[in-house]
DNA sequence: GACATATGTTGACAGCGGCCACATGATCTG
DNA sequence: CAGATCATGTGGCCGCTGTCAACATATGTC
């Protein structure tokens, strides 16, 4: 997340401008959400003008798109990562495989709390722009956050805990519950919520979506 | 939805501007969301000079939180509208009382689609005025979108279908599901969904979560 | 070395939120 | 009825933003 200039300090030119904007804006979505990307600070953290931006990117949105996919990505990451801590990767078991889906959803709502600029960021993709660039958005495993959930189900489904005939669509119905728990603990109306009972919110749903399935 | 005005038209006061201007930005959020609710443009709506709001709202956020009051409104009253579609409000059964628990959901979603506007600026209160003020977001029966979907659920309950030791936080679990699918089809990464797999992602999500309960 | 291109700067404009001082009209009081 | 008072609306100003146009500087190429 830091800035890295290739130039050297008060060099005309910045020599790594369209990185060291995108890190600004991470950082601006970090404090702010999505409506903090803003084109004239992320410059001034840069250091440059504040129109030098306009020579990497087309305008505010576009900048909003690369700093989304940034967002995006590190959701993924840190799904990939408590999938990895949820069993050993040996594990291809039942269990094994029922932990990894439910630390999927687990990882969803965590992130969503402890970066809450950043997940609503994650999500702020400019209705012009949504088709994200090559790898943007995506983990260490070149996977997306969606991608990893139907991943996690086709493991559990493997491993036989759960029908092949219930495992189309199911990718969308476990990812709009987190999803909209994650959403509304954070912005919504249950923002107020203890957290015993956000606790008590996302094991209930992921026990209901458990079932259900 | 139309302006309504006490005073004689050219006089200088308004008479009415407090509505007048909730009613210019429910039309501003209708078109654009809670981003397009600003101050100036329904000022200039509302026949007034950009400073008039003042002696009515504190600051943007002020007349922002009251126009989600009038979405959420909106919401109810189309949620109530669903509930009382689905099943005549004689019929007690459980046959019943679940039609109307799903009407509920599908409710959700449709409103979501049909006016995302609205409903994005539904979810927008400001951060520090999320005490809507008394009757704010509530449907004519008083009720709001989570005490409406609580009370199919009590019914449910009552009629047999879910036993009362399930009851406690089903709402927020069933709650979040429709939500998060809301928000992932008009924002979110599934904007681009065709209607039919949309339709079915929503049939999938209801079954699931009425399973899983 | 001269030119072309990529990159950054300066200056300008409009739209926004928000403050101020002021104007106008309604209402209350004697 | 007349004057005071208060509520409400106006106009001007500031700083912020995005965006455009013109200009400046560095880099690379013949």
């Amino acid at each position: 997340m830091s800035v890295t200039t290739t130039s050297q300090p008060g060099s005309y030119h910045h020599g790594n401008l369209r990185v060291a904007l995108i890190d600004a804006g991470v950082e601006l979505a970090r404090e702010g959400g999505p409506d903090a990307v803003v084109l004239r600070e992320a410059s001034r953290r840069a250091g440059v003008s504040h129109n030098a931006a306009y020579r990497h990117f087309a305008d505010r949105d576009s900048l909003l798109a690369a700093v989304c996919g940034r967002c995006m990505s590190a959701l993924a990451r840190l799904m990939e990562k408590r999938i990895a801590q949820a069993a050993p990767a040996s594990d291809d078991g039942l269990k094994g495989a029922r932990r990894r889906l439910r630390a999927t959803g687990t990882a969803y709502v965590e992130f969503a709390l402890t970066e809450p600029g950043w997940f609503r960021t994650a999500f702020a993709v400019p209705a012009e722009l949504h088709y994200l660039a090559g790898d943007e958005g995506l983990g260490e495993s070149g996977l997306g956050p969606l991608e990893l959930l139907g991943a996690q189900l086709d493991a559990v489904v493997k491993a036989g805990g759960l029908p092949p005939k219930r495992r189309p669509g199911a990718e969308f119905t476990a990812w709009s519950a987190v999803h909209g728990l994650a959403m509304l603990l954070i912005d919504g109306p249950l923002r107020e919520l203890p957290q015993p009972e956000r606790d008590a919110a996302l094991e209930h749903l992921l026990d209901t979506i458990t079932r259900g399935l």
